[in-house]
DNA sequence: GTCTATAGACGGATAGAC
DNA sequence: GTCTATCCGTCTATAGAC
């Protein structure tokens, strides 16, 4: 395997560090300091902290692509693949319960900033909005696998907020359950309805 | 009517901004400024910003408790209370849609930044939890109330995320019917229950 | 003359940009 | 490595009320 460069290096290190202390508070600084590298050499690589969001957001596009084709290949079923991506709550819980969701707490804080890359960030919802959407049309919810799609995305980004807010790992537990009992009654009959 | 003072102004100031553009990214210059006092004036009435956010925090705990107490008041059964609480999402659809919930922006805010208030701003959401789970208990739901509580609140919040980040207004009224029929489920027969 | 409210200038630190 | 802008926080000065 190749060493990782220097940019791919910066661009984790700024990804690591958007999430966890957020975009604004995060500095040059800081993360030159993560990676190793003077603040000369980071300039060789990115000219603004705006073209490192950019890139941010790009490598976590990709990186989520990667993530729903894994699911896609490793679900049987349009139901245990949207199980997948219900149980990230619990696979991803500590991280979430310290910096919520990624992708929600990213959008939110570019759109308080009037950020110009917030329509990206937003880019990141509709990957999955559209593939849980293609989800639930596979199980022949044609006319409002949309709006299944949003929902379900809307209760986990809720989830994840209060998570974060009140720490509370039963909560979570709880409301995956809820969310595969509500999956269960929503695609009852779906392979009857396919024939 | 008295005038108001000029730390009342500040603080209301401080409030609109803090939610608009985020607690960090607002300066002490931003409110001075909004205000039309000087900075020097400024200092005279909070010696930190962190005082301002206490000062905010609180501010909105009382508002907030008003709003509570309004709709106790105001409606006739705890359904139609709990219906004035999923209302929000029409009410603040605008501001929601611009700069996300008042209560989930600041709390994962300060998670982030790894404020001291961060517990302070999740007593915020607090309130809107034990509101909530009060009502469900007089519907009889005295074993899950609380859980009921959280679910709604979980669904106001990714909602309101959902719409700050797709500005979908449709998508914002289905979920608010969505959470009627929910309602309407969840305490059906419930005065039946209680007797 | 002291207290309150306001104003403005100064300094250290740090950020982003080159 | 340097430059400029900005931010937070302190310090001093002023003006009126009592």
């Amino acid at each position: 395997m190749a060493e990782k460069s220097t940019r791919e290096t910066i661009v984790e290190a700024a990804d690591r560090l958007f999430y966890e202390h957020g975009f604004e508070h995060t500095s040059f600084a800081d993360i030159a300091t993560v990676v190793g590298i003077s603040r000369g050499n980071f300039y060789y690589h990115f000219k603004t902290k705006d073209e490192i969001l950019d890139a941010v957001i790009a490598a976590r596009m990709a990186r989520t692509r990667m993530m729903l084709d894994g699911w896609e290949a490793g679900g049987d079923t349009p139901v245990a693949r949207i199980r997948s991506f219900i149980d990230i709550l619990i696979v991803n819980r500590a991280a979430i319960e310290r910096y919520g969701c990624p992708v929600g707490t990213l959008s939110t804080e570019l759109a308080k900033l009037r950020h110009g890359s917030q329509a990206e960030a937003g880019r990141l919802f509709g990957l999955f909005r559209s593939w849980l959407r293609r989800q639930f049309e596979q199980l022949g919810r044609g006319d409002d696998a949309d709006d299944l799609a949003m929902h379900l995305l809307a209760l986990s980004q809720g989830v994840a907020t209060l998570s974060n807010a009140f720490r509370d790992e039963a909560f979570v537990r709880r409301e995956v359950e809820r969310m595969y009992a509500w999956l269960d009654r929503e695609t009852r009959g779906a392979a009857a309805r396919r024939h």
